[in-house]
DNA sequence: TTTAGTGCAAAAGTTTTGCATGGTC
DNA sequence: GACCATGCAAAACTTTTGCACTAAA
């Protein structure tokens, strides 16, 4: 089954809601990542949709899914590669756990670690605007 | 004052207690290293290497701290730039609290995650190997 | 008519690799 | 000699930018 069954229009309307102009490109880029269950770079999605005669410019691949992790629609995931993997989240609070071997995805929702930091900042007179938690493993899967 | 006080030699013994072969070179990346309060990239040792009548090849400096960093001796720190930053960070498990606007670095010793990684883990079937917590805000200087 | 989006090619920047050389065990 | 470390230059890659063109408000 499709990991994130989404049509155009309802990934359009959260563009809209985000801020960012619905155009048939960026919705394109956007339902690419949604047909992926993990993440993706901006090559494999450029790739991908050149596969199903929906190509899209690379330059346009790279400004859609800036713009779209600016406003907050997808999510940033840069685990060390130097390459950013980009995905498409649940809306709340949560972070993730990523399989080394296959590069699974599974959100953990919730959060540990806010009060934690915001008391650490204090000490250090730091003012906290964000944070990112990844932890890595294996996946079932992967380990048999 | 220099922000981390370390001889050659004491360094030379860190790495290799690690396992890494202490070679002039790499001893001097790790000196330049431990100069430096914050992060460094590899570009920015190189250069200030060379500022200093040091000068190590480039390629030598990617090696020296991929090897270091393999090893466990420096910490890899990738803030979502596209370019790696590298510290010389205490030993016992701690996160990172990072400045926005100067990059300024401190260390939150300990760890709110842990457990609360394996419980989410258990449950997708996984098993955890590591995770990396980075909190971004602004310090006190940056925010007058 | 003015603005925003796009494709293409070129540029920029980081990181890796190949290879020849020199040093070390 | 075998192995590791190194420098240099070339290559590989990802990402960004410039520019002309098109579509849309």
């Amino acid at each position: 089954m499709a990991p994130n069954v989404a049509t155009g229009e309802a990934l359009a309307e959260r563009l809209s809601a985000a801020g960012v102009r619905p155009s048939p490109n960026r919705v394109l880029v956007l339902e690419e990542l949604a047909r992926e269950a993990n993440d993706a770079t901006a090559q494999e999605i450029h790739r991908r949709l050149a596969k199903r005669d929906r190509s899209v410019g690379l330059a346009t691949v790279y400004r859609a899914l800036s713009a779209m992790s600016e406003a907050g629609v997808v999510d940033e995931l840069p685990h060390g590669s130097n390459e950013t993997c980009y995905r498409l989240c649940g809306t709340g609070h949560h972070h993730h756990l990523v399989c080394e071997s296959c590069h699974r995805v599974i959100e953990l929702p919730g959060c540990p670690a806010r009060g934690w930091i915001e008391r650490g900042a204090a000490e250090a007179g730091f003012v906290v605007t964000g944070h990112r938690l990844e932890a890595r493993g294996l996946c079932a899967d992967c380990r048999s």
